[in-house]
DNA sequence: AAACACCGCAACCGCGTAGGA
DNA sequence: CTCCTACGCGGTTGCGGTGTT
């Protein structure tokens, strides 16, 4: 038995918004506001739209003070640092963008943001054998060297309860967490100030598909993957914070050969928490010194004047290899 | 000029969760 | 405590516009 829907969709319009309808919603809220029912809006409006589709129109398009456009560097900066220190957790990053919403970062980052990194990374690392590109639902892979365009300055960023930091883990109870996996912190690893500490400290990440890990394991289709929201505005309760355990996940690479696969608190059933073998062998140390260099050569740019044209290397872009 | 491919964005879908009954 | 409803979120889809052949 499947879940109830939301509305009657028999009698419900669907596909994109005429600008009739755009002014009819945007006049009754601005005159009684959305009243906390979106499911009676629409009616009350003399609208034939589904409440979810209502609240959606709103908040993406007919909402004061909406932003579109172009993405400045420092949006983007703000962005690729956000996704690498909490992963694909949309609302939370648009909560720093004033005027941008979830949706319209989500797009930026799945249709132009990702790209410019990878090929931020591909030319900084040419020789790279490019492996397959995960698919568009798969972890959203941050690369080292897009990440350490953006590491400048480990930018603290607030939230309606809290602070965290760019790179930051963003709460000490995973600690507890993960001292439950019989492993050992690092010490202060929590804060990265140097090039040299961020890419020590990129041991600790986990590693799938040859793609370094960053943030939550969000594959995410949504049967998997949506599960264990962060709270922010709450109190952060201790199992959401199980997606920031890729943060230090080991005692150190050498020492520990195995890594955190699936951080999420509920996997579809299957395994929680799971460790599972380190599914290749790579050589960290030989890439240091290009993480190093890349890190020097774009620490003073995010994101922009070292990309090059993604339309025509988009052979090259679709891949990175580190 | 037409056909095809690609891209970007708006909108939809389904799930998890909060909160009230 | 359980159930139910509505909300919010993140992933996915589909369409229209643009570029390429």
């Amino acid at each position: 038995m499947g879940r109830a829907p939301c509305c009657d969709k028999a009698n419900m319009k669907k596909g994109p918004w005429s600008t009739e309808e755009d002014s009819k919603l945007r006049e009754y809220i601005e005159k009684y506001g959305t009243g906390g029912n979106w499911i009676a809006l629409p009616q009350k409006a003399g609208l034939k739209r589904c409440g979810k589709s209502c609240r959606l129109r709103w908040l993406n398009y007919l909402r004061p003070n909406i932003k579109h456009g172009e993405f400045t560097d420092e949006e983007d900066r703000i962005i690729c640092s956000l996704f690498a220190t909490i992963g694909s957790r949309w609302s939370i990053i648009a909560a720093q963008l004033p005027g941008r919403t979830d949706n319209d970062i989500k797009n930026y980052w799945n249709t132009k943001l990702k790209k410019k990194l990878m090929a931020m990374s591909m030319t900084s690392q040419p020789h790279r054998k490019p492996p397959p590109f995960p698919s568009s639902h798969h972890t959203p892979s941050v690369s080292f060297p897009s990440l350490s365009s953006l590491y400048k300055d480990c930018t603290t960023y607030q939230d309606p309860t809290r602070s965290f930091t760019a790179f930051e883990p963003v709460s000490s109870v995973q600690a507890d967490l993960l001292n439950n996996g019989n492993t050992t912190l690092p010490t202060n690893s929590s804060l990265i100030h140097t090039p040299e500490a961020l890419v020590n400290y990129m041991q600790y990440y986990p590693v799938k598909e040859n793609f370094l890990m960053f943030g939550s394991e969000s594959s995410c289709t949504s049967s998997d993957g949506s599960s264990g929201h962060i709270s922010f505005g709450r109190e952060m309760k201790q199992e959401n914070m199980s997606h920031f355990q890729g943060f230090c996940a080991t005692n150190g690479y050498e020492d520990n050969h195995n890594f955190m696969l699936n951080p999420g608190t509920n996997n579809g059933g299957k395994n929680v928490n799971q460790w599972a073998e380190k599914p290749r062998e790579y050589n960290l140390e030989n890439d240091l010194e290009d993480f190093k260099r890349l890190i020097s050569s774009s620490s003073n740019n995010c994101c922009n004047n070292n990309f090059i044209d993604e339309n025509k290397t988009q052979e090259k872009v679709m891949y990175f290899y580190y």
